[in-house]
RNA sequence: GCAGAGGGCUGGAUGGCCGCGGGGGCCGCAAGGUUCGCGAGGAAAGUCCGGACUCCACAAGGCAACGGUGCCGGGUAACGCCCGGCCGGGGAAACCCGAGGGAAAGCGCCACAGAGAACAAACCGCCUCCGCUUGCGGGGGCAAGGGUGAAAAGGUGGGGUAAGAGCCCACCGCGCCGCUGGUAACAGGGGCGGCAUGGCAAGCCCCACCGGGAGCAAUGCCGAAUAGGGACCUCGCGCGGGAUUGAUCCUUCGGGAUAUCGCCGCAGGGACGCUUUGGCCCAGAGGUCCGGGUUGGCAGCUAGAGGGGGCGUGGUAACGCGCUCUCAAGAAGAAUGGUCAUCCAGAGGGGGCAACCCCUUGGACAGAAUCCGGCUUAUAGGCCCUCUGCGCGU
């Protein structure tokens, strides 16, 4: 048995509190607000207006990989990984009532080692919500 | 065993933990919870052909245009696909390659080189006659040899001749006629003809056959808020003017009516900080219903010419038929993942005579989007079968 998950220490269900974003004006707005790049993603956050639709409580997120990251392939492990990523650290890090968007990068965010990619997401939120 | 040819299969495995998509069951008024099983490929790709399906158009059919196909036979829902055969070319062979109809329907083109590239021609030549300064000039005959070229107007051999030539003969090739075999493409052999018909149809063209258009963002249904449109009802709708050189209505076609819409003047309200003047804007409100319609939702949407296995059967085969078992993604900013461990191939290094052991590294091309049948292209590594030649053994 390995020790990792012997611990338990994955978050639970937290992850009801997370929605996704699906309409392009969301991704625009979001890409208006701040954002702040790592070595494997770019990540753009923005805190929505009061009396905006969902409910302030929520935090929503969305995944962009373009053409420039490879192939359908390519496209699809980054914006998992990501997704991933996102799952395990939003619920704790980020902050209710915003919007991020995570931006897949050309090779490095298949090849980052998981764990240093979850730090790169860490990092990035410190600084965006630092930056006020 | 070595070298080669053809074909097929596979393309990481197992298990934890945490997730995702859409189903079924159970609990719950609901939100949701819980549980069970399912969830990428041989190419899912390119979107190049053929269909199913949907809508639009349309008597059938013919002709023309445009596009496609192009040896023959078979298979198929259909095909430009597949199978079998034929012909031509390559290879020692297994086998491979071929846009493989028509060039005596017509037009066009054939670079460079070369004398000449299509009703042949004569540069070097060969033969002969004449002249003379004995190797040159002129006349005539010839097209075998040389040279050029991708291709030079049948080929080889013999006869013949001044030299030559299908000029004559034999064989081959070509054309025509009929015979035999074959469903056919075609093959075989026979007779006749002295040879006429160079290549390119992937330049135009001719012939035969096929083809209506657009596509699941097709198409059908539901449809909120807000704004706008129409109909009806209720309340409200300042005063005056003028009229058809506006609408409308009536008409005995001369003209007339003025409720309504529009026009003009005055009054009313609004904003421009206030006042005056001037210009601008407003003149309805409420309710009910109807149709269109955007974000969106539902259907189409996965059970069909379906995939796989087995048995039988027809066929050389592609494939068909019968029975039987089994399998089953359906999203929509778009699920099929993340991580860890062990193992299996592979690569590198070290130790050991060797079997082997240890460490490190590390997994081809690539992700469903209405669904099928093909084609094409990409693909690390591994496995299997058949055949050919050579070598060795029995």
């Amino acid at each position: 048995m390995d020790g990792n998950a012997a611990q338990g220490d994955t978050p639970p269900a937290v992850s009801v509190c997370l929605e996704v974003l699906k309409n392009r004006s969301d991704f625009l707005a979001a890409a208006r607000a701040r954002k702040q790049g790592t070595k494997a993603m770019m990540v753009q956050a923005r805190k929505r207006r009061e009396g905006e639709n969902p409910a302030p409580e929520a935090i929503r997120v969305g995944f962009t990989c373009s053409k420039k990251v490879g192939n359908a392939v390519a496209r699809n492990r980054a914006k998992r990984r990501l997704r991933e990523v996102a799952r395990l650290i939003l619920p704790t890090h980020g902050k209710p009532g915003w919007d991020y968007v995570l931006i897949g990068r050309a090779s490095e965010t298949a090849a980052r080692p998981f764990e240093t990619l979850q730090g790169d997401l860490v990092y990035a939120l410190r600084k965006l919500h630092a930056d006020k």
